[in-house]
RNA sequence: AGAGAGGUGGCCGAGUGGUCGAAGGCGCACGCCUGGAAAGUGUGUAUACGUCACAAGCGUAUCGAGGGUUCGAAUCCCUUCCUCUCUGCCA
């Protein structure tokens, strides 16, 4: 959520930043400066009838006490009409707030400088690319024939279950999870993330912190009998556990990694790209999570695109970085970073990872401040990345070390799996 | 799920209708004391919004949240959320 200050200090920087997410901010800006006008306005009024209710009433207790009680029901019958005018005024602000906070809701952050004007993700911008694309033999299958064939993953099983996006790992399949997720864990624990066990669960105020909700509000699986949402991510109860926080500037940076399942609906999604792992309702993922002083949040993205780089760089995967184009931007995000490791099989490249910087987008939602050297509170950066979501790695794994005798496994993830070859 | 207790400032904890944004303590900050430190001692120490120069000052709101009674509510009433204890259930 923006401020309003910085709309009506940047109005025309922030309309032209826009428009690289082809979003005609003008006409929203001028609804939001209007409506925050006349909440100020009604407060400074309320503030007054209220100011004057306030004195009448001491002079009445002062009174009553003094027992002249004559005198004080003469004051009583003033406060009658202050009384009927502040109430007024106290609902056209409550009113005035709500209709600003639905409109600032609707307004996405603004992309930074480097941001690529663009509609979709065709406009995305390549910025490095890595690893030698396998030369597979005749014959070489899809991850979603290689699991049935090696017999490591059964999505039949999770339809029977549960439906289609719910698959069910079994075998050397499981054990692959279970050590990717752990191989992870390590990496971002050795780069000095901080390792946490999360609810899976969120209530709605978590929702609304992270801007899940109300923009992605059907992304989400709502638990209805007890008004709970299952986590699309680990960015929520990760950067939650923030919220209403005030730190001092020597807590930061705070640097957070946290392996979870992730829930998304999925809704509308079709066709060969969500086959198999590509597109699923429940996977797993690690995330990193970071709350950066202001001045170091540009660094701090770098540094997390070079830590996922390196464990790509470990796993000998094939891979490329997106820079986003605003049409493709999240929500929510200044600036994202995309990982996609190319599957041979498939011959097209999977999203693997999407490290990005909110600035402060979400620390106003999540009012999360720190106070500062000069003692100023200031909002924090907000900053997340997968490190690393897992379905899509193991399909580029999959896809890209089989062999003829079977599916060899990465070096780095042998002590992990105990067995280097899937046969 | 049933019964009971409770939610007050960074923390603990007083406070049952007016002088309470809130005693006291702890913590923290700064000063005094000291060769230095501890102890002792003095002062200060919530947040948001409005006015405004993101100053001071002033005003308003906030004692889980929302509503009500009253001239006036942390204090009374209603609703709701949460926590704890016991019972039940259960990995």
């Amino acid at each position: 959520m923006l401020h309003v200050a910085d709309i009506r200090d940047n109005k025309e920087a922030f309309i032209q930043a826009l428009t690289k997410r082809n979003f005609d901010a003008a006409p929203v800006f001028e609804q939001v400066l209007t409506a925050d006008e006349k909440r100020r306005a009604t407060q400074a009024q309320l503030d007054n009838t209220l100011a004057e209710s306030n004195k009448i009433s001491k002079e009445i207790g002062k009174l009553f006490k003094g027992g002249e009680a004559q005198k004080a029901n003469i004051l009583k019958e003033r406060t009658v009409k202050l009384k009927e005018d502040s109430k007024i005024l106290q609902e056209t602000l409550t009113v005035t707030v709500a209709e600003l906070e639905s409109l600032l809701y609707t307004i996405p952050n603004i992309p930074q400088d480097s941001v690529p004007a663009g509609k979709s993700e065709d406009d995305n911008e390549e910025i490095f690319r890595k690893g030698d694309v396998p030369v597979l033999a005749e014959g070489s299958l899809p991850h979603w024939e290689l699991a049935k064939k090696y017999d490591i993953i059964d999505f039949e099983l999770g339809n029977k279950i549960t439906g289609a996006g719910f698959p069910v790992y079994k075998g050397k399949g499981a054990r692959l999870q279970r050590a990717l997720i752990t191989y992870f864990l390590d990496k971002n624990t050795d780069a000095g993330y901080t390792e946490y066990q999360v609810p899976h669960l969120v209530n709605e105020a978590s929702g609304f912190g992270t801007g899940q909700l109300p923009d992605k509000e059907g992304q989400m699986y709502h638990v209805t009998a007890d008004d709970m949402y299952l986590i699309p991510t680990a960015e929520v109860p990760v950067t939650n556990m923030f919220r209403d926080e005030l730190l001092n500037e020597s807590d930061l940076p705070i640097t957070c990694t946290a392996y979870t399942p992730c829930f998304r609906r999925e809704a509308g999604s079709y066709g060969a790209h969500v086959r198999g792992l590509n597109r699923l309702h429940q996977f797993d993922k690690v995330e990193i999570v970071r709350i950066e002083k202001p001045q170091n949040s540009d660094a701090a993205l770098d540094g997390m695109v070079d830590h996922v780089k390196i464990i790509l760089d470990e796993l000998k995967l094939p891979y490329r970085i997106l820079r986003l184009c605003g049409g493709d931007l999240g929500f929510t995000s200044t600036i994202t970073y995309d990982f996609e490791v190319f599957s041979t099989a498939q011959d097209r490249w999977l999203e693997i990872s999407s490290v990005s910087n909110f600035k402060t987008f979400q620390a106003n939602r999540l009012k999360l401040r720190f106070r500062d050297k000069e003692g100023n509170k200031q909002l924090a950066h907000t900053l997340n990345g997968s490190s690393l979501a897992l379905p899509r790695v193991l399909a580029g794994i999959l896809e890209n070390y089989q062999t003829a005798d079977g599916i060899k496994i990465p070096d780095v993830l042998v002590p992990y799996c105990g067995f280097d070859i899937i046969k």
